[in-house]
DNA sequence: CTACGTGATGACAGTCGATGACGTCAGGTG
DNA sequence: CACCTGACGTCATCGACTGTCATCACGTAG
């Protein structure tokens, strides 16, 4: 046996996410997150750069998901093809983590500082989708724009996936506001243009 | 004449605006801002919540200017005119503001902290827009679609308004913008459906 | 078997953002 | 004149985060 007990940032995640969701965010201190994982405050910052840091731990593995999956697309796809692609290489890695998500997601919504970033993650998403489509040929401005289109819908959708009752696949709804949001534009409209 | 010397905010946001510029964000304390100012610490977060917000203070003006506009567009406008309408009110307020608002970017592009506080700005933004189309007989989920991707054009035209030698006005960058979004969906692939 | 390097952690001091409690004073009010 | 109020200063404190050095189980070279 080691000299210390092993998966450090992983306790250390469960202790905050505990602690954040029994008593608030801004309640938990970050030597009280330390306490109950066994270690001390210095060590904390040593896995998680910041306070909010230890939520997002799981973000850059689901983006390189999701570029990878739109960076290995048939040649064929429209860009909005490429978007579904991602969504459902995401979906996938979702698929059983519905009540871990629901969890998490209600700490965040309680914290206006967990929003931003959030927000944050969503934007370098959005980013790295940009730069994937470019590196296809898709030209600008059309590459940021259905990147940009591309988190909205997943935000929409991801938000549909944990509401309460919801028992649908993520897949599944990410097409169907995929599809409400081309509706927008209603055929009439497109052709007074 | 007063006890104080008058318009302390404006002056803790001028001191902000330079001090962020010069020596970046995190390098400045708000000590510091609050010394230029002629005013003490614990006076600047009498007028702003904390270090970041000095830089959004106008964010709420320009949020219920844009909603107004959404709420008084005449009764015959589609959810996509609304936000034309919207445009067009924000980017008047704008208009004699370029250089301003680009000494501005630069400083919160440089620092991931006032980029986290810009996106909860523009979240703020998309909430209220989907509350004024939804008061106005919008349905979901195209209330809040049409809000986000209403938010996502204002952000995309907004860079292309600020960007290095550009010239035309916002109105008409917003309007592009737009356009450019709905063209992701080309006739053909809508049609393949 | 011993010495040494390595990596993860503890211990401790310090900076700075943020907040609460309280004092101060110019100007208005009755 | 006595009193109140609003805007600011002063002081004290908490907690997030950082820099630095010490510690020690483990692996490895000799």
């Amino acid at each position: 046996m080691g000299r210390w007990k092993p998966n450090a940032p992983g306790r250390l995640a469960t202790a905050a996410l505990e602690l954040y969701s029994e008593r608030g965010f801004e309640q938990t201190t970050v030597a009280e997150i330390a306490k109950r994982a066994g270690l001390t405050e210095r060590t904390f910052f040593r896995h998680y750069a910041d306070k909010r840091e230890v939520l997002f731990a799981g973000a850059p593995a689901m983006r390189e998901l999701f570029v990878q999956a739109v960076s290995d697309a048939p040649r064929s796809a429209a860009p909005v093809d490429l978007l579904v692609a991602g969504f459902d290489a995401v979906s996938e890695m979702f698929a059983d983590r519905r009540e871990a998500a629901r969890q998490r997601q209600s700490v965040i919504t309680a914290n206006a500082h967990l929003q931003e970033r959030e927000l944050i993650k969503l934007a370098k998403l959005s980013a790295a989708l940009a730069e994937a489509l470019r590196r296809r040929g898709v030209a600008e401005p059309t590459a940021t724009l259905t990147a940009e289109a591309g988190v909205v819908v997943f935000k929409v959708g991801f938000a549909r996936w944990i509401a309460p009752g919801e028992e649908r696949e993520m897949a599944q709804l990410l097409r169907e506001t995929l599809g409400e949001l081309k509706a927008l534009w209603p055929r009439a409209a497109s052709e007074r243009m």
